[in-house]
DNA sequence: GCGACAG
DNA sequence: ATCTTGTCGC
């Protein structure tokens, strides 16, 4: 049970979603950036605090070219579909922090492949204005045939029919 | 109606 | 995401 900071409701959450959409501008990256950084995130014992990382490597040399962190306090509860809404603030907060200006972006969780094409990557590239792309674990939504075992395979993700329903707000 | 549901 | 025992694979 987190803090009661929950205020939005399911059809805010959407607007803000939609807005974000419409703001996202995909487009073919031919080369690969000489800067690149990965965000990720994790939470303390309670949940009440979220932390997160931002790492800068240089694709040439693969060393670590800066780091940064930072923390949130009362993080919005996680809910499908929405955990850009609980990640993207503490994800933005170590993005401020670093003196670089990465040219790619490499988050944990979806982008596109997301119920209203708005997932976290999606969130995060728009406030940053810097090429975003998810990197998620596990699926959402959409299906895709079995993927090879050989290091770069891949698969076309399908139709994003929305199979993520907002939950009804406590309030 | 039942199951699914990034982190 | 996070916790935790037992099991599996290299």
């Amino acid at each position: 049970m987190a803090a009661s900071n929950d205020q939005l409701s399911n059809q805010e959450l959407l607007t803000q979603q939609r807005s974000i959409t419409e703001q996202v501008n995909l487009r073919p990256m031919h080369a690969l950036p000489q800067l690149v950084v990965g965000l990720d995130a994790a939470y303390d014992e309670d949940s009440s605090k979220a932390v997160a990382a931002a790492v800068v490597i240089d694709t040439a040399s693969f060393e670590i070219v800066e780091q940064a962190t930072a923390t949130v306090a009362n993080p919005v509860d996680y809910r499908p579909g929405f955990l850009a809404f609980r990640e993207a603030p503490v994800l933005l907060a170590a993005m401020a922090k670093l003196r670089h200006e990465p040219e790619l972006v490499v988050c944990d969780g979806h982008g596109i492949a997301h119920p209203a094409r708005a997932g976290l990557a999606c969130h995060v590239g728009v406030a940053l204005g810097v090429p975003t792309i998810g990197c998620a674990k596990n699926h959402l939504t959409g299906s895709f045939a079995d993927i090879g075992p050989e290091r770069g395979e891949s698969q076309p993700h399908g139709s994003h029919r929305p199979t993520v329903r907002p939950r009804r707000t406590p309030a």
